[in-house]
DNA sequence: TAGGCCATCTGGTCCT
DNA sequence: AGGACCAGATGGCCTA
């Protein structure tokens, strides 16, 4: 099944061959939403015209769709889960515009580069301490900051910085 | 009204 | 075999 743009859909006109493509996917919206419910009473009137109702209510049928509704209801509890994944992840990042939630992207975008710009501060502090007995080398910092520097060979640590200071910046412009 | 974001369902695939 | 995970599809809500 080929993914619409908004738009196609929203003009998308319904034919029988559409009624039953968009069948298997859009069963919940029975449950979940009125409108959806009465748009489809409609269909599935053209639909009684040309299928058996039989066919729709065999034992194997009733099966299927007990073990789908268990399906849907853990993969709604997963999605939950995910969900207060993000808004634990959400409060612990500092943003500027605290009056209006940020979006799933805005959340894992600003994270990883709020991560960045603690590493690198971090590995800053750290590699400017020399070990006992160790003219001029750091510590632990030394090793950690080594390995940083390969994995980021083509970054700068102030760019961290700069980005995560202009990504919220953006973001408290709303764009 | 179009587009962004979201919740939900669904079928396929992976993992235990 | 059954649950977890994933990606696609869809409609609702909100905003510019």
């Amino acid at each position: 099944m080929k993914a619409k743009s908004k738009a196609a859909r929203r003009r998308r006109s319904v034919n029988i061959e559409d009624i039953h493509e968009q069948r298997s996917s859009s069963e919940a919206h029975l449950v979940k939403c009125p409108s959806y419910k009465e748009k489809r009473k409609g269909e599935d009137e053209e639909l009684v015209k040309l299928t058996s109702k039989k066919k729709r209510e065999t034992a194997n049928g009733k099966e299927h769709s007990t073990r789908r509704l268990e399906s849907n209801e853990r993969e709604r509890q997963r999605m939950h889960k995910l969900n207060n994944a993000f808004q634990a992840l959400r409060e612990v990042i500092p943003h500027v515009r605290a009056e209006k939630k940020l979006s799933k992207i805005e959340t894992l975008t600003l994270a990883k580069n709020y991560i960045n710009t603690l590493t690198a501060t971090i590995l800053n502090m750290s590699s400017g301490c020399a070990a006992p007995g160790q003219e001029g080398r750091p510590a632990n910092g030394g090793k950690l900051f080594q390995h940083y520097q390969q994995q980021h060979s083509d970054e700068d640590n102030d760019g961290h910085l700069k980005q995560y200071s202009t990504q919220i910046h953006s973001f408290r412009q709303g764009s």
